[in-house]
DNA sequence: TCTGGGGTCCTAGGACCC
DNA sequence: TCTGGGGTCCTAGGACCC
């Protein structure tokens, strides 16, 4: 019987990492990666940003105050997943079976694999070393007999880090962690459970997995009895595939004019059907998004019986249900549109395909899509254009 | 402090069907 | 007529992660 290893790799301050490659000037900055608007956050801070205890998901203007002289560089996603995808390749090249979980993060199943590579911990070097070669990024890599403890292992040694968990150790190191830092727990459960008298992840292995499932539902509680044992809770999928497509954008000041909201539905209507048309799925719900300035926040959907074929189609129902939630003058924060319910396809199931008006529609929101990406000119639907302009 | 954007998964209630 | 039970789908909201 093969010993299962698994190894979680993560990139160090993986942004800001990137901006440093191709800005080597940036290296003596506080860097933090964000936009400018008063209404930005911190999306990756350097780890120099955060010695000033600046972290990501940070309101912008409070990072400035914690440290004035920082700069601010906005983020740069074609060029991280082009990083990104370097990685991966790498990556392969140390196990058949690569999970990536995030642009950043990914599992490897290195079981049986010392033959080719040493043991576990020489085989963490070897990759980081690689990584570092050929890329210039740093990484940090767990290893554990389950995916869960490799993960968390990774975080347990950060930056540059090489942390190895081995089976027999594992009740140590999660009682080491701690509930705090237990992935997969965070404030709300936090409070919960303590709320529930308990303390210690030691005391929490003393409940029952139906005791737990009863005080903090049936997820939850079978995430915890398993997490605490270092047990894979069966919260990362075999294969990630997309199950949503959104796009939503927080204005720098609140807007009520009715023309500039649906202006951006319509917008953001062609960029979620054109990314879905790209990644050759379909999908069956509509859903937006409102936020309003006291931050209560809507999400309206609807699954029409039609198939979904055109942006056009995305945008008429966006502006209904925008209808249900808004009226006129009400001021808004964000909007969002997004595509659920997705499955692979570029055909609906069922339906009477060739009598849909909304096909020809497609077809020619198809040919645009392929003129804009072949092109440097930036094709759009003629109804886009007109109302842009009008 | 005044709170981004892109996702996944879970829960609970209601509609509807047999 | 005052009323079961199971299953599935849809909707809205929320926790959590990077």
């Amino acid at each position: 019987m093969i010993e299962p290893v698994f190894f979680h790799v993560d990139l160090d301050a993986f942004y800001a990492a990137v901006e440093t490659l191709d800005h080597p000037e940036y290296k003596d900055e506080v860097l933090v990666i964000g936009g400018k608007s008063h209404r930005s956050v911190v999306a990756a801070a350097s780890y120099k940003a955060r010695t000033y205890g600046i972290h990501s998901a940070m309101p912008m203007g409070q990072a400035l105050r914690l440290c004035p002289h920082l700069l601010a560089v906005p983020p740069r996603m074609e060029r991280y997943s082009e990083e990104s995808r370097r990685v991966m390749a790498i990556l392969s090249r140390f196990s058949p079976s690569v999970q990536q979980i995030s642009i950043d993060e990914a599992f490897l199943d290195m079981s049986g694999t010392s033959r080719l590579f040493g043991l576990p911990r020489e085989a963490g070097m070897l990759l980081k070393k690689t990584v570092k070669e050929e890329t210039g990024l740093v990484i940090s890599v767990g290893i554990g007999a389950t995916r869960l403890i490799a993960k968390m292992a990774s975080d347990y040694d950060k930056p540059d880090g090489l942390c190895r968990v081995s089976p027999s150790k594992q009740i140590a190191f999660i009682d080491a962690v701690g509930l705090k830092k237990l992935w997969g727990v965070g404030k709300v459960t936090q409070q919960a459970i303590a709320d529930a008298g308990i303390k210690t992840t030691g005391e929490l292995r003393g409940w029952s997995k139906e005791r737990l499932q009863h005080r903090f539902g049936n997820a939850m509680g079978s995430f915890l009895y398993h997490a605490v044992r270092g047990e894979d809770p069966g919260i990362f999928p075999e294969e990630s595939r997309s199950r949503s497509i959104s796009t939503e954008t927080t204005f720098n000041t609140d807007v009520s004019d009715e023309e500039i909201l649906h202006q951006v539905l319509l917008s953001m209507s062609h960029e979620v059907m054109a990314r879905a048309l790209d990644e050759k799925v379909m999908a069956r719900t509509i859903a937006i998004k409102v936020r309003y300035p006291d931050f209560t926040t809507y999400t309206v959907q609807t699954t029409p019986d039609a198939p979904i074929l055109s942006a056009n189609q995305v945008y008429e129902q966006a502006k209904g249900l925008l209808a249900q939630k808004w009226r006129a003058g009400m001021p808004i924060r964000l909007i969002g549109v997004g595509l659920h319910q997705v499955y692979d396809g570029e055909r609906p199931l069922q339906g009477e395909l060739f009598e849909d008006p909304h096909e020809k529609e497609r077809t020619l929101e198809q040919v645009a899509l392929t003129l804009s990406k072949s092109g440097k000119h930036l094709v759009k639907a003629a109804s886009l254009q007109e109302k842009q302009q009008g």
